[in-house]
DNA sequence: CGTAGGTGACTTAAGTCACCTACGGTGCCTTAAT
């Protein structure tokens, strides 16, 4: 056992704390763990479901730590509805946020609250540590916790959408490395993996809590034409309130009128309204006043309402994560709730084409020569010190915006090619300055390798898709299918959802023999992985590099493609 | 990648087919004009 010394006074202090400052009598398994783990100054990950108190976990250690306490959440609303919550709870003014709407002056007194410690809390967006100034003014004060709150969006948004959270990493390490907390309610073991990559975690506890909900009832119905009729009657058998997604705003406002015609009070919610539809809808979905929302996933973050009845899906989502994500917002009360997915398999190509492309490695090429260049003028004979802490720390390097003007490029698409350039060993990241690797690889092999990496991520985004029509397309217990998904093992068939019911879901395979569930294997070609799911016939294994993938067990056992690995 | 919608050609002149193009999600932020 490593030596950590928990000699129970910390777990105590939590304890008492917890009661004391934010008046919890009970905590919740895992709870007490990960508050403990952050208190002693340890990275930890905590996946566990909306509800279950997840604030608390990094808020209880927010207090016993010295320092103030980073925030980084994705959404604006998201910030100040819990600077607002903090601020009920604690009667004082002791949270707050900042975003680029915040005036200069109220920014600046902000900040010196904050090296004050007057202030403990501060929320904002990841792309405000993109900010040098930002960055400078949170390790001035000495920020001892750092929250990233909704940590899957690391893994779902950071390569392409919202580039910046891939740079959180580093920016703990501008603002003086605190000790890192990763909250979020969904994440399956490749994603957990890629959030202690991306943040750079050290030796992180992992607390994973509770996937299982079981008051959801699952189906998924087969469609042949477009599933509108059956979608309105189908919601039309259901109690209110529910929420319809849809892959495109052109179906929310389709589907909402139809829905509208049969007598509901149906609104259409995507992000292309203008803020006052979208807070409208948002509000009255809230207050009960609309039997049901259709959507894109715009609509879900944030939305903790515990009687959503049902969540229908129009079209398949891309992954079993957005998945569980968005049916996880129903029957958050206990009560029973139904998650109907309509399936054709032409919608996945939806989701592939939202994956987006590979980037060329033109472009890539471009930018590590004009990382390269830049390095080449940076003549230490010339103007020194002028740069200052550049050229003291001995490095040459070149500014972002340098890069953004002499490329062409735009912020976003330059940050997801330098990410690549630096996984690929060629450029080493600041928060402001590009600097090229010593001995790294040239421009052509950089965009070479960045290349490589671009594509088997798409190859593993490709893997996710699959395991999405596989669980449409599954005749095993959906419940089974979809908790494999996410590590855990429920070993009977659930008895409930549509395939249960329907009397195809097999017994569990518990027969001896080799590949058990949560094997470590190693395959000749995909590497390492570990088997999630144990057919009668097949394996579905979860390869570190190549995603998930089936095997089955004849081929594997008659060609030893794949050795067990211990571990 | 697939679908919807448009265009043009063809032929028992109003419908059919072949082909084409456009379109498709998530939110920070910045910056300029009211």
């Amino acid at each position: 056992m490593p030596t950590r010394t928990s000699d129970g006074g910390v777990r105590d202090r939590c304890e008492h704390a917890a009661r004391r400052l934010l008046g919890l009598d009970e905590l919740r398994p895992g709870q007490l763990d990960a508050m403990t783990s952050l208190a002693e100054g340890r990275d930890t990950l905590v996946v566990m479901p909306t509800g279950s108190g997840k604030s608390a976990v990094y808020q209880v250690p927010a207090l016993l730590l010295p320092g103030p306490t980073l925030i980084v959440s994705p959404l604006i609303a998201l910030q100040r509805d819990q600077v607002e919550a903090l601020r009920r709870q604690r009667h004082d003014e002791k949270a707050t946020s900042v975003d680029a709407s915040t005036p200069a002056g109220r920014r600046a007194a902000t900040f010196e609250a904050l090296r004050a410690g007057e202030t403990e809390f501060l929320f904002c967006a990841p792309e405000q540590l993109a900010r040098p100034d930002v960055v400078r003014e949170l390790a001035e004060a000495r920020v001892s916790l750092m929250v990233v709150d909704e940590a899957h969006c690391v893994s779902a948004w950071g390569h392409d959408f919202r580039p910046d959270y891939l740079r959180l990493g580093s920016a703990a390490e501008a603002i003086g490395r605190p000790v890192i907390a990763a909250l979020t309610a969904t994440a399956a073991p490749p994603v957990r993996e890629e959030i202690v990559q991306r943040l750079g975690m050290r030796d992180p506890l992992q607390v994973v809590r509770g996937f299982d909900r079981p008051n959801i009832t699952l189906s998924v119905r087969r469609e042949l034409s477009d599933p509108a009729d059956a979608l309105v009657a189908a919601v039309l058998e259901q109690p209110s309130p529910g929420i319809v997604y849809t892959a495109t705003r052109r179906r929310t406002a389709e589907l909402a009128g139809r829905l509208a015609e049969a007598g509901l009070r149906a609104e259409a919610y995507h992000a292309g309204l203008r803020r006052g539809e979208r807070d409208a809808a948002h509000g009255r979905f809230m207050a009960g006043e609309l039997d049901v929302v259709v959507a894109t996933s715009a609509f879900g973050m944030g939305i903790d309402k515990p009687d959503v009845r049902y969540v229908f899906h129009s079209e398949i989502p891309g992954s079993l994560d957005a998945y569980y994500q968005e049916i996880g917002r129903a029957g958050r009360d206990g009560d029973p709730a139904e998650a109907l997915l309509f399936y054709r398999p032409e919608d996945l190509a939806l989701q592939r084409f939202f994956t987006g492309a590979v980037p060329d490695t033109e472009a890539l090429e471009q930018v590590a020569r004009a990382v390269a260049d830049a390095a080449g003028e940076a003549d230490p004979a010339g103007k020194a010190g002028v740069e200052g802490k550049a050229e003291i720390d001995g490095k040459a390097g070149v500014e972002r915006k340098v890069l953004r003007e002499r490329t062409g490029l735009s912020a976003r698409r330059l940050t997801t090619l330098l990410d690549l350039l630096q996984r690929s060993g060629a450029v080493c990241l600041e928060t402001r300055r590009v600097t090229p690797v010593a001995g790294g690889p040239g421009p052509a092999e950089a965009a070479a390798r960045a290349r490589e990496l671009a594509e088997r991520h798409r190859e593993i985004e490709r893997t996710r898709h699959e395991m999405m029509r596989r669980y449409a397309e599954t005749r095993d217990c959906r419940r089974r299918f979809l908790l494999a998904y996410f590590g855990e093992d429920l070993g009977e068939p659930c008895g409930h959802c549509d395939t249960c019911r329907a009397g195809t879901a097999s017994e569990p395979v518990r027969e001896e023999g080799p590949f058990p569930v949560h094997a470590q294997v190693e395959h000749e070609t995909w590497g390492p992985g570990e088997v999630i799911r144990r057919d009668e016939d097949r394996l579905t294994v979860l390869f570190e590099e190549a995603g998930y993938r089936e095997l089955l067990l004849e081929t594997v056992v008659d060609q030893h493609i794949l050795r067990e690995s211990g571990g």
